[in-house]
DNA sequence: TGAATTTCTTGCCCTATGACAAGCGTAATT
DNA sequence: AATTACGCTTGTCATAGGGCAAGAAATTCA
């Protein structure tokens, strides 16, 4: 199976020459997952990460009143990984689950960890990939102090389209920090507006 | 100058045996800042990255409104720092700013970096600090959805109780994603069931 | 196809929190 | 001591968004 183009703009880093990354990516396998799929659950240890070719998948939590809360949307050229199971070794306190039927390339952590430790760059590489998540993560609590829910939904569906038309209303409703009745009048009100 | 052992507990990690640790330590330089000072400032390029010994530091962002929002605190045996700028080597949108006198354990980036392509071991160390930086943060988010200013509040007092005593109400209400007066009666409120 | 189930919308009312403004205590400045 | 400044509290009122429940619409399944 030939490596997409996705997969190459995933490891394109300056500090990985052109063997290098194809060193990495031939470590991946195609794998997919079907609507409603489970790709990691809760209490399981993480032992592989996923990079997405097609679909969308969400990473959520359950809460103690058994509310299921959206902690982050994976599109295509995304990497669909729980961080903290996967490099602290230990079971995962939240799930993910494909939206859509998805396409991924899935590395296991063993094939991961040998290449981080030979291949020249690729914990730069990787360094960098977390600096990005953390600035992410940042900003996502930043605008979910300074914005109003309907700003914080006018972001999301000017940056990520695609989240807003195929995920389902009560999703996006937790991930932006609102009610799915709240998140339905606010689109009504959009809507309104043209 | 000795390093402390609060230093020597930031560089504990499996994967790093005491002489590599050491190594990293003696890189280090001790530094003051006075209360108020900025240790980054907004447009600068961050260039180093400290340890806490003493003291408390914050990182804000000031919005387009003028209004500053505190976006972390930085007790001892925390690293004070500001990934993106120093990661990514792009000028800062965040300022660092000491909150009561400091004391730190300074290291420059080019230290650093010839450190990490050095050290066995220490991009690992690097990755499981980055791991928790995120884990934190995820967690901040999603603690900003399900639970209510008092709830926060609370948590934070459990969790963090010298910040709660060090730094004034105005910049703990931002963090928590208040306004100063609503933080001032979840106080009250608190002060009164004892 | 029709029944069952899930998802989305809408109405009504309520509560947590914000906006603004005044007051108060403490500490530094003269 | 009076003056200013700062940080915190408190009052009044306004409002965004939540809780709950009834439908409507869409999707799934038998």
């Amino acid at each position: 199976m030939n490596p997409s183009s996705i997969l190459k703009s995933i490891y394109q880093h300056p500090q990985l020459n052109s063997a290098a990354s194809e060193e990495i990516i031939k470590a991946h396998k195609k794998v997919f997952f079907k609507k409603g799929e489970i790709i990691l659950k809760e209490g399981q240890q993480s032992n592989a990460y996923y990079c997405m070719e097609s679909g969308l998948a969400r990473a959520f939590a359950v809460n103690s009143a058994g509310k299921d809360i959206t902690t982050s949307f994976f599109s295509p050229g995304n990497v669909v990984i729980e961080v903290a199971s996967l490099f602290l070794r230990v079971p995962t306190e939240e799930n993910i689950e494909a939206v859509t039927a998805c396409e991924c390339w899935k590395i296991d952590f063993s094939d991961f960890q040998a290449l981080f430790e030979k291949i020249q760059g690729f914990s730069e590489w990787g360094r960098t990939w977390m600096t990005n998540s953390l600035l992410e993560n940042k900003l996502r609590s930043l605008h979910m102090i300074t914005d109003s829910a309907k700003e914080r939904y006018l972001r999301l569906q000017k940056e990520q389209p695609l989240i807003i038309q195929q995920a389902p209303l009560k999703q996006i409703a937790t991930y932006l920090g609102v009610t799915d009745t709240s998140l339905s009048r606010i689109r009504n009100e959009v809507a309104k507006e043209h």
